[in-house]
Formats: structure tokens, C-alpha cells, sequence
DNA sequence: GCACAATGTGTTATATTTACACATTAAATT
DNA sequence: AATTTAATGTGTAAATATAACACATTGTGC
């Protein structure tokens, strides 16, 4: 066996570090970025902050936050969207790591992107302090730090999501139409869909609950309303084994 | 305006943090670890390592390491595989991030956890000094520090993956037959499948060549020989645009 | 040359997805 | 009060995709 290869297959130390390697060896800075969501006006939304950064001076960047050395992962995303948004109770999901060396200005400097989903009703932050501001996902560019790309992989996730639960929810009022509904998912896919078959297909799947009730303050025949049914959602473990490329 | 609320409105300082920060706030250690998987005699299986801490003495661990300060994440799962595997050109992808406290006895590491797809035929590491182990998927349970549940979300990643994208080739050697092919899915999705509908399926995708040669050593009529067609697939970007839930 | 154990192939039934048009309703306007 | 407006609400048929299913063929091993 060549010697060259011998060298490959000698064993490592694993994961299992000891102590003084876990203080010593790494100098790297943990943080936190969240992508959240909101819906308002039948766009799609996200929630930016101006860089406070001389580099990244006038560019909108997203929020996020160092972790606390005792803080789970989980944790401190919570704790930004809590802080920023005055809400609890947020679906949140964890996308991706980004870790490039060069990735921030500051050092090294590993980011755990996040997105959330908020009703951006039951909110009322100020954004007219010029720190914070809702921007269309369209018009979303240029973000500071490798923001951009953070924001565009937390999208697509986002995207695909959508599609294969029931996440649409979390962006809407309790009460919606289901003209609500289809134009969250046109603007989350950016597609025009068939009215009757957006239809069809949410009621057969049983999710609704129809409220007996009417939109009101609307110029033009009012839709009935209705609420997502958490507890007909069950995930129904379809076992689906279809091969789609 | 409750003051509470306002509390929260408060902006508070981004990510941008600066320079002294990023060096003494956190102490937390990076690390990747990696959930490599093979096929080999029909069955999945995944390579395991010795754990060396003695409280998870003969407990088996996934492969990982620490990730070096100027080292990309990306980097670091590669360099992980490639030294203990003495293979490049690897299928590799990052998966989650685990992060909670006490996941790690020997302090706060964080772990990105990747999983990577290997063609057990091309490479040939000893695992008979009881060092390195190949597992079948099915038989894994207890590993090491949280290791039992990275190695299920990425099972379950790739488990979805698979269906979706073209992945299974790389489990495989170059040649293979469809039923090769067919028991490759088989044993990533624990179903059976049926052999006439699997086989359209592939061939309706026009992703393999016909290499117009035979098995060899089988003890019954040999199956045809493919190749998979990387030109032919060119990620058709199918805009796919259903719900199912 | 015969039994064996696998490969290789086609059709039908079912389910899902897509395409498509018109009557209905309440508000706003005249 | 009648009309216009702009939306809601609904069903069916065609096309596509998936699922179920059986028998002839081939090379090996005895």
C-alpha cells in the first residue's frame, strides 16, 4: 500500500476533545441571524436593520445577535425575534451555517441563519426610527455581510417549505379569506395559481375551519373567513416514496 | 405605550459587533462532524469511530473534529473525509447545526453537522483495528454525545434528498445494475418498491447509460450495466408549484 | 438438459393535477 | 331603485402520474 495512503488512513482523534483544546485551540465567534418573514399589504416582507458598521455603512443587514456562551442555539434566535418583536410564540427554523473565513469584518466570525414567520399585525414595532424596516423579499439586494446570500438560502427554504406543511399560517391573521391564503402563497412562490384548485385543494385537505363570518370594509362581495385548525393538522405521516427529480 | 413594550422596541446592537467583542465575549468551540454513508453487500451503512472519552468509553461516535480558525466550515467536513477516507471527490452537505449546552462533557462545543455519500468499492480503510467501523444504518442506536440524534436528522435529510435529487449514484460504483439501483432505494427508504414501476421510472428520466454490458459472477441471468449521465441531468428546473402537506 | 433464480417487459385501473367559464353577491355609483 | 363593478363561489372534463399486477426470457449450476 503506498505510503501516501497509509497516511490517510491513520486514525485521527475523533470529536472527543479534550478540555484544554476546546478552550485554547479555537478563537472563533458565534452568532445568530435571523430571516423574518411577515405579510402585509400581499407582499411578503422581511425584517432588516441598518449596519452599524462603518464597511457596511448605509446597507441593510439582518438581524442577529452573538450567542451567549451558555445559551442554546435555539435560544438566542429566539431571544432576537423576541427582543426585536415584542412576540412570543414564533415558528422558527433553523436553515443553515455560514462560516467563511473571511465572512465578517470583525474576525471569524460563524453565523447559524434562522428564518421565522410572524403576523406582522400583532406586532407594532416602530420602524420609522430608520433602524428597522419591513422591505419587499423583491426588492431585498445588496445586504451587508454575506446577508444577501443568508437571505436568499433562508427563502428558498422558506419556498420549499411552504409546499410541504403548513406554514402559511403563521404569517396570517386568525381570521383570513381564502383569497388571503392564495395570495400568501402566490407572493411566498411568486406564481400565479388557479383559484378553484387553490381551493379545492384546502378543502380537501381538511385544515379550515369555517368561522361563519364575512370580511367586512371590503369594496366588492365580501369572502366567508375562516382559521387554521391546528388540530386537524396531525401529520399525517404520509408515507410517501415517490422518486421526483 | 407600555413601557415594557417599548423595552423591547429598544434597537439593540446588531451583528455587526466589533473587534474586541468578537475575541472575548465567547468561548465556544466549533467542531463538524460527519455522517458518512456507504453501501455495501445491499445494505446502508454509516462509519462510525471509537469514542476516546472515557465517558462515552466503547460507545461509538460519529467522525468529526474541530474546525480550524482560518479553515472554512465546508473545508473542514472535507478535509474530515478525505483523511480518514483518502478519497476526494466526495458527495458532502451540510445538514444542522446542534448547539445546546451540555451537548459536549468537555465544554461548549457547537457542532455543524454534515453527511456524505461514499462509494465503499473505491476506497479501502482499515476497519479491522477496531478504530473505524461500518455500521448498518438499521443497527445504530446509543452513539456518543448527541451523536444518535445527528445521525437520525441526517438519515432523515437524506432520506428526503433522495427522492428529490440524484444523489443515490454516489453510494454506488460506476457500473451498477437497476436492480443495484433499485435496492440502493430500497434500503435508504426501508420500503420495497416495484420492480417494473422503479424501472420506468429511471428510464423515463433518461439519466443512465447503457453501457451494453453484463453483470458477471451471479449465480443467475446477470442484469445490464449502467452508467449514471451526469450531462443528461442539468437540474431541469422544474417549477414545481403544488402543496402537500 | 433441466431446474433455478433472477432479469426484462406492458397494460389497466386509480388517483392526482391541470385547465377552464359562468352565476352570485354586496358595495358603490348613478 | 336600478345598474355597474369587482370580487367570491362553484363543477367537470382532460391530461398526467402513480399504482397494481403476471408471464416469458436468460444464463448458471447441477
Amino acid at each position: 500500500m503506498p505510503e501516501a495512503l497509509v497516511k490517510h488512513l491513520t486514525p485521527k482523534k475523533s470529536i472527543s476533545v479534550v478540555q484544554s483544546e476546546v478552550q485554547n485551540t479555537n478563537r472563533i465567534a458565534l452568532s445568530v441571524d435571523c430571516v423574518i418573514f411577515g405579510f402585509d399589504e400581499n407582499k411578503l416582507k422581511v425584517l432588516l436593520i441598518r449596519s452599524d458598521l462603518t464597511k457596511y455603512k448605509g446597507k441593510w443587514s439582518l438581524l442577529g445577535d452573538l450567542v451567549k456562551p451558555n445559551e442554546d442555539l435555539d435560544r438566542a434566535a429566539y431571544r432576537i425575534l423576541s427582543q426585536r418583536t415584542g412576540l412570543d410564540d414564533i415558528y422558527l427554523e433553523q436553515v443553515h451555517t455560514f462560516g467563511d473565513i473571511k465572512r465578517h469584518p470583525a474576525g471569524r466570525v460563524i453565523t447559524v441563519a434562522y428564518y421565522s414567520l410572524i403576523n406582522i399585525q400583532h406586532h407594532k414595532l416602530q420602524t420609522h426610527d430608520n433602524e428597522l424596516h419591513w422591505e419587499e423579499v423583491k426588492h431585498v439586494t445588496d445586504l451587508a455581510f454575506d446577508h444577501q446570500e443568508i437571505f436568499e438560502t433562508c427563502y428558498r427554504r422558506l419556498q420549499k417549505r411552504i409546499q410541504e406543511h403548513p406554514l402559511g399560517f403563521n404569517l396570517l391573521p386568525k381570521k383570513f379569506s381564502l383569497r388571503d391564503l392564495q395570495n400568501l402563497y402566490e407572493s411566498i412562490l411568486d406564481i400565479k395559481m388557479d383559484r378553484r384548485n387553490f381551493r379545492k385543494k384546502f378543502f380537501s385537505m381538511d385544515l379550515l375551519t369555517d368561522l361563519d363570518e364575512m370580511e367586512t370594509d371590503v369594496p366588492h362581495r365580501p369572502g366567508k373567513l375562516y382559521q387554521f385548525n391546528f388540530r386537524k393538522y396531525e401529520k399525517k405521516k404520509k408515507i410517501w416514496s415517490g422518486i421526483d427529480f
